[in-house]
DNA sequence: GTGAAAGCGCTAACAC
DNA sequence: GTGTTAGCGCTTTCAC
């Protein structure tokens, strides 16, 4: 492999004026452009390409970003990466990814974060008992860190995700507009730690207490992730069965919605004209229901975006990010999962 | 950041036996037990962690491999990531993520890949154009690289991907099998280099062949892709309005069977018991659809975890794979989108 | 068993 | 404008 010492050689100059020269700063133009020519057909003849390690190891700085996937929720975790790496790229920064799935140990993710000396790390997905385990070595090794869409980020993190709230409130007002009243919720069900559905349900009571319909307040559980689908089916059959029928189900997720009108049409519900049913995340295969999904749609790229942003903004001045939730807007996306309710 | 200078410092030995005893290799044997547990107390005390990038620069390795993907085909993309990740992760590398979605330029990709002497490179769903170029400059660069899911591999590359002929024909063959004669297929179409499609089109054509059904071959081409379904739509519609109906609809993807069962619902016809349809891929959402659908599910982790495997078998003795392209097997996964065909 | 010394490829004060 | 020199944090040969 050519090292500069070999470009210098070759132009006829120290190492300095070569490092100078490929510094791409304000240093370059002290070198006459003569000088710099040479240099450059030195580069080129020679097929030199600077040794980024090295250059790090000098610099002391690594303009590198740890990206740590906990559970890959695949849809957005994707999206998120993909969001990030674009704002990355556009820095000048990578990212490392650190562990997958959990495959991993805390302890060694930070072991990692520490030995590469990366510029900050990117935690998504993260179960509340890793990360209280990470988030203080992380904090005590002063590398910024931020975690995207997490249940339940601890004490004093910073965290960016979906304002979910919001998002429910969107098509609880939807179904209102749409005439409907009686609103079922079948919410997700992972134990008791599961704390964004919880945020939904608490969202749907809100949206409900607000128009004045908390006596119509109607919720269920059903399983949250799409490998198992009997307790969303058995929730569904309780709904459409019993005496005060829902004209509407919403729905934590997009699985829980697929789930719930396969299962209406077992039972001979039609959807959307007898029932209208909602979803949350927008899947990509979300449009191509039979029928297609009304739901609501989450920035996923801009949160891994915005979650580099922040954590360039400290780089260098070595400042922390000042907020401690940032939550992004939701947008509803009306499909023929629902339909207006037709009062007889 | 304390350095292993402030280790040796500490425990009053040279840099050198810091050295040996963190290595981790037989040289640490060399030094006594008792000046070993001093460095490590030391090490315990400071909190040191070594500097992963000096590391690699003196040992002029760097255990890195670049992910880089061209096309997000988001399902695919974080299976095969995490497949690589778990297998890196096991052989103590670890993945940089290079350009994603084309947003960086292929001779960016080659710079990053020299510049950071990365061990070897993966390559994700390549288009054909991108991969011409970057093939060779990655050839002389001595950079070993793995071509993972792509429609047209350059010659000379190692690509991992799977056995999609393969995949249609068990499909076929179970259609065949539950006694349907009339198996239309609806193709992906992208233009004319969608090889992907053009591929399981050919499998389709061989198996209705070899079950001497030739005749009966009828094959319609709809939109590869989910974000527009109009073309798949009309396929449908020509497909079930047609004289000889058939009584089973092949896919090329689970998005495209998606569209055709709901199409089919539109006009009346019910999925599975007047039509089988069949998806290929095997998508998260594919178990959830209305009817679940019947498909064939991909290695994709399997997949990563080869790449991994082959670029590491090469590392130390230079050497390059000996494969030129490697299909894996894919798996038939019945589900309720088709039936036994009863004859009238 | 341990350490001195040279080296990896690069940057950056400082001097001329 | 350019080069000398020292230094980043680490490994490794070789001598004792």
């Amino acid at each position: 492999m050519v090292t500069i010492t070999d470009v210098a050689a070759k132009a006829g100059v120290s190492r300095t004026t070569v490092s100078y020269v490929l510094s791409g700063s304000e240093v370059a133009e002290r070198i006459s452009s003569e000088t710099r020519g040479r240099v450059m057909e030195a580069v080129e003849a020679l097929g030199y390409r600077r040794n980024a390690l090295a250059h790090a190891v000098t610099t002391g700085k690594n303009r590198m970003l740890g990206f740590w996937v906990m559970q890959s929720n695949r849809e957005p975790v994707v999206r998120v990466l993909a969001g990030a790496m674009k704002e990355a790229d556009a820095k000048g920064y990578f990212i490392k990814m650190l562990g997958f799935d959990n495959q991993t140990s805390p302890d060694a993710i930070v072991r990692q974060c520490i030995e590469w000396r990366v510029s900050g790390l990117i935690a998504i997905h993260a179960p509340e008992e890793l990360l209280e385990r990470v988030h203080p070595q992380i904090k005590a090794a002063h590398i910024a860190a931020i975690i995207v869409d997490s249940q339940q980020p601890p004490q004093g993190s910073l965290h960016i995700a979906s304002d979910c709230a919001g998002g429910i409130g969107q098509i609880v007002d939807f179904l209102l507009e749409q005439g409907h009243r009686d609103i079922a919720l079948i919410a997700g069900f992972n134990g008791e730690t599961d704390r964004i559905s919880m945020r939904r349900e608490n969202a749907y009571r809100t949206a409900m207490q607000r128009a004045g319909l908390e006596d119509q307040t109607n919720v269920r559980y059903g399983y949250w992730n799409y490998e198992s689908t009997d307790r969303t089916e058995i929730a569904t059959r309780e709904l459409l069965g019993s005496a005060n029928r829902p004209t509407a189900i919403v729905c934590v997720s997009d699985h829980t919605a697929m789930v719930v009108i396969r299962t209406a049409a077992q039972i001979g519900v039609r959807v959307p004209d007898e029932l209208s049913v909602t979803g949350f995340d927008d899947v990509s295969t979300a449009a191509l229901y039979n029928p297609p999904l009304t739901t609501v749609s989450q920035k996923f790229e801009e949160m891994g975006a915005r979650a580099v942003r922040h954590l360039l903004r400290g780089e260098g001045n070595g400042e922390q990010p000042q907020y401690e939730e940032e939550l992004l807007p939701t947008q509803l996306v009306v499909r023929n999962s629902t339909a207006l309710f037709n009062r007889h």
